[in-house]
DNA sequence: AACACTGTGGCAACTGCTTGCCGCGCAGAG
DNA sequence: CTCTGCGCGGCAAGCAGTTGCCACAGTGTT
C-alpha cells in the first residue's frame, strides 16, 4: 500500500539512506557500481522519491508558477503551452494562475506560493515595477511580455515589428493610423504606442492614440467609433481580440474593411485567419516565448543568488502575417 | 531571511507547537482564546505553514492537476478557467498538464505527480479505461467531458443536445446528416455519433459517419471532402475546429454555407461567432464544468476513501448556439 | 616511510509540521 | 463526596528526505 521510502531501499541495498539519497539527486558524489546497485534496487522496489520530503530539506521544489493577467486571452495559451513544455521535459510542474486582470490577486496568489515553487514566470503583469522588483529580490523571477530594468525577461520585438506594420500601411497609400490602446497598466500598451509612433514620424505619417479600451472582443465597437473620429484610415488595435471586434462594429456601421479602412492586430492568435476580413496581425512563435521564459527562469532558479551572468531581457522576432482586413487607402492609387 | 516557523509561534505565544498546528489545521480543536492568541501572535511574526512539511506528514497537498489532452483546443480554456477559478476559492493550487493527445505522456505525467497532488482531473482522457479505473482506485480522480462507469465526472450533455440539433436541421428541412467523427479514442466522439444516430432516426433523417479526423483546423479540408461524398445536406463536424477548417475548404471549393450545405460543430469556442458564415454549434458553460469538476474531486479527496456516497455522474446541460452556417436544405422549401 | 590528498560511504542532525496518546482540571452524575 | 466524562493543552514520535562532517582507504608526493 504505502510506497517505499528511502530506508527500504537503503536496507535492501546493504547501503546508508545518505547513499541512496545521493545516488538520486547528486549521482556524481556515489562511486558507479555504488550508485547502479542502488537505482537498480530501488526500480525493483518501486521506489520513487517523495517530492515534499524533498522539497522540505532541499529547497528545490522543481515546480515553477505561471501567473497570466487574464487566461481568457487566447493569445496566451500557446505561451502556456510552450512553458509546459519545457517544464515538462526538465522534469517541472507548472502551476498556472490566472490573475483575472487583477493586481490584488496577482499579489494575493504569488505570496500564496511564494514557499511552493522555484520561480515565477510573470506574463502580462499588472503589478508596478517597486512590487516586482521586491519580489525579484527575493525569488527567482522572469516576465513575459513585459520588461523591467533588473529583471530577466522575455518579450516579442515591437520595434522592429511595427516598423514593418507601419511600412506596410504606408506602401498602401496610408497617411494617418490610430492605435486604440490596451489597459493603462499594460507595458505592452506603452512599447507599441511607443514604437508606431516613431515609425509612423520615419514614414511620415501622423499617429494619434485612442483609448484605453479594455482588450477584449466585446469593447471593440467602442474602439472602432472612437477610431472612426480620428479620420484615420489605418487602425491599429491593442491587440486580436479588440481588432476583432472593431470588425464586427465596422460591419456594423457599414464601414467596409479594407476598402474604407484598414485595421490591424496584435498577436496572431488562431481567429485571427477565420475571421472576416482574416485579420492582419503581427505574431510570432509564442510558444517560443514560453519555452525561452521556464529557460531563463530555470537558469536564475539554479544560480547562486546574485549570480554574475548579467540580467537577460530576451527579444524574441515577431512577424508580420498579412491578411485580408489591411488594403489600399481609400482615394489613394496604392503604391505611390 | 528565514521566515518563522510554528517553533516561534509557539514560543512567542507561551504554548506548544501541536497547539499552534491546531490553531491552524484544526481550529476547533482548541479552545477560542487560545486561538485568538496564537493567530494574533502568529500575523505578528508574519508566519505562514510550509505547505511541504504539512503535506509530509498529513498527506494534503491542497493541490490538483488537470490534465488535457490538447492543450491548444481554445475549448479548454474555459474549462481550465473554471477550475482555477473553483481550486483558487478552496485555497487549491492547479497544476496543469498537456498531454498533447498522447496516452503515453498522459500516463507518464500522472504517475509523475501522483505524489504531489490531491488528486486528478482528466479531460478528454486518452487513457483506456482499466487504467483510468487502476489510478481511481488509488487516487481521487474526477474525469471531464468522459464517463467511465465507478468514477465521478462531468459532461456537457450530448443527448438532449444533439436532438435539438438534428431538431433544428430536420426543420429546416434536411432529411441526411453527415458526422465527421473525432479520434478514436474520444468518449466524446462515441457519445455524439450515438445521440446523433438515434436522433436522426427518431426524425426520420439518414445518418452516416466518416472519419475519425483529428480535431484541428487544419484536417478540416478531408473531413469536408469525406462529407461531400456522402451527399448529405447538413455536415456536423465533431467539433468546432475540425467545423472551422471544413468552412474554409468548402469555400475554396465554391460550395457554399449554409446554401448548399449546412455546418454545425461542438464546443461554441469563441472564433464561432467571428468565423464566415458564424458556426452554429452545440454550446454550453464550460466554465462550470471545470467548476463542478473540481467541487466533486474535492469532495472525492476529502471523503474517507470508498465513502457511501454513490458516484456522480454530472451531465450539465448544453445549449444550441444557431448561428449563420445553419440554413434551409437546397432544393426543399423549409419547413414542411 | 611519513605525509597530504582525494574519492566514497556512513552518521546523525536537521527540515517544519501533524497527530496519537496522555493527563489535568472541571462539571455533571450517582 | 467519589466517579465519569469531556474539553483542552502538551509530549514526543513520526513523515521522507538532505547534507555537513567525519572516517577510512587508496594513491601520489617528498
Amino acid at each position: 500500500m504505502t510506497s517505499p521510502t528511502i530506508y527500504d531501499v537503503a536496507r535492501a541495498a546493504g547501503v546508508a539512506t545518505s547513499t541512496v539519497s545521493r545516488a538520486f539527486s547528486n549521482p556524481q558524489r556515489v562511486s558507479g557500481p555504488t550508485r547502479e546497485l542502488v537505482v537498480r534496487v530501488a526500480s525493483e522496489l518501486g521506489y520513487s522519491p517523495n517530492p515534499h520530503a524533498r522539497a522540505l530539506t532541499s529547497r528545490r521544489t522543481q515546480t515553477i508558477a505561471m501567473v497570466v493577467s487574464d487566461i481568457r486571452n487566447p493569445h496566451f495559451f500557446e505561451i502556456i503551452r510552450g512553458a509546459e513544455l519545457r517544464a515538462k521535459a526538465s522534469a517541472h510542474t507548472l502551476v498556472l494562475v490566472n490573475a483575472e486582470e487583477s493586481p490584488r490577486i496577482e499579489r494575493e496568489q504569488i505570496s500564496r506560493l511564494s514557499r511552493s515553487v522555484d520561480g515565477f514566470l510573470l506574463a502580462a503583469s499588472r503589478l508596478p515595477e517597486e512590487d516586482l522588483v521586491e519580489l525579484a529580490g527575493s525569488h527567482a523571477v522572469v516576465m513575459v511580455n513585459r520588461q523591467v530594468t533588473g529583471i530577466p525577461s522575455v518579450v516579442l520585438d515591437q520595434r522592429e515589428g511595427c516598423r514593418q506594420l507601419i511600412t506596410h500601411l504606408s506602401s498602401l497609400g496610408h497617411t494617418s493610423v490610430a492605435y486604440l490602446t490596451g489597459p493603462r497598466e499594460s507595458w505592452m500598451a506603452g512599447s507599441r504606442w511607443a514604437a508606431i509612433r516613431e515609425a509612423a514620424a520615419a514614414a511620415g505619417m501622423t499617429a494619434v492614440r485612442m483609448g484605453p479600451f479594455t482588450p477584449r472582443v466585446a469593447h471593440g465597437a467602442a474602439a472602432a467609433d472612437a477610431a472612426l473620429t480620428t479620420g484615420a484610415t489605418a487602425l491599429i488595435a491593442h491587440n486580436d481580440l479588440l481588432a476583432m471586434g472593431m470588425l464586427q462594429r465596422l460591419a456594423a456601421r457599414s464601414v467596409r474593411v479594407p476598402d474604407d479602412v484598414s485595421v490591424t492586430g496584435f498577436d496572431d492568435i488562431f481567429a485571427a485567419e477565420l475571421c472576416s476580413p482574416s485579420l492582419t496581425t503581427l505574431g510570432g512563435a509564442h510558444v517560443n516565448v514560453g519555452r525561452a521564459a521556464v529557460e531563463l527562469l530555470l537558469e536564475a532558479a539554479a544560480a547562486p543568488r546574485r549570480a554574475t551572468t548579467a540580467v537577460q531581457q530576451l527579444v524574441l522576432p515577431s512577424q508580420l502575417v498579412v491578411r485580408g482586413s489591411t488594403g489600399v487607402a481609400p482615394g489613394g492609387h496604392g503604391p505611390a
